[in-house]
DNA sequence: GACATCTTGGGTTTTTCACTCATAAAGTGA
DNA sequence: TCACTTTATGAGTGAAAAACCCAAGATGTC
């Protein structure tokens, strides 16, 4: 399986924002950069992304930062990977040729359950659960 | 799901073999590509590689070509992913930061079940079963 | 008003994709 | 043996995408 940086990155930084979640604390951009090893002006971009999807919702200024628009039990997966790599999710197949046609047909099949797999995925199941090593700033 | 030219290229190339799969005739490049509507220069590379891992069997010279080494039904999907574009099986997780570990086992799950869905398909299932508009030379 | 933080848009570097082309090797038929 | 046909192989190329970096602006808090 075949996934980006970028998307392993949004997972991670969701993942993250999960364990926060219901602090009602905001986080900062460095702060998540830091404990998820992700590029800091990369991951604004996917925040953003992120936040224009209604993923997550964010506040400027001092003592700002970003946070789970949800509870990570109420997000899935897929919402993740429709913002960050919607291609991932729809098939595109040319299907040009004699055998186009039938081949697909089974590729629609394959995404199909794909993406019923990490719809099925939410981003509690992405968090660690036990005691994790966390510094907040 | 996102699957690259090449690699439908080499499903669609496979299929058109498994179509004249028993008639004991060698098929040109040229009348793969035609029937394809692949670029010739490009299928040859496909091929080739299909060749090596011993999955299609060809010969030179006036009346050479290609054939499947296989039937259809003993040839899976995942075979011609594995030839032409193998980090499509193989999960590659960075698994960096704090969530990382557990963001790398969520995807190593839904990796699994694409290999065994992938793995279920046979090229026969790829192949049109009517009767099909096609030009042999 | 000073400062910290998010916001936005553009730019850059590296890699991958999807080919093309030239040349070599090998088989066929005369 | 020679001409011809077909596959074999490796190098090269143009465009696009991926993975970033940077600067200037907007918007908060103190």
């Amino acid at each position: 399986m075949k996934l980006s940086l970028k998307l392993e990155y949004a997972c991670r930084a969701m993942a993250q924002l999960g364990l926060v979640y219901g602090q009602c604390g905001l986080v900062h951009v460095d702060s998540l950069a830091d404990n998820e090893r992700i590029p800091p002006n990369y991951l604004v971009q996917i925040l953003n992304d992120l936040r224009n999807a209604g993923l997550v919702r964010s506040r400027r200024g001092k003592s700002g930062g970003y946070a789970l628009a949800r509870a990570p039990e109420a997000i899935s997966l897929r919402e993740i990977i429709e913002v960050v790599e919607p291609d991932l999710l729809e098939d595109r197949v040319v299907g040009d040729g004699v055998c186009g046609e039938t081949v697909a047909n089974v590729w629609r099949e394959i995404a199909a359950s794909f993406c019923m797999s990490v719809d099925s995925y939410k981003l509690a199941d992405l968090m660690p659960t036990g005691r994790v090593e966390m510094y907040y700033i």
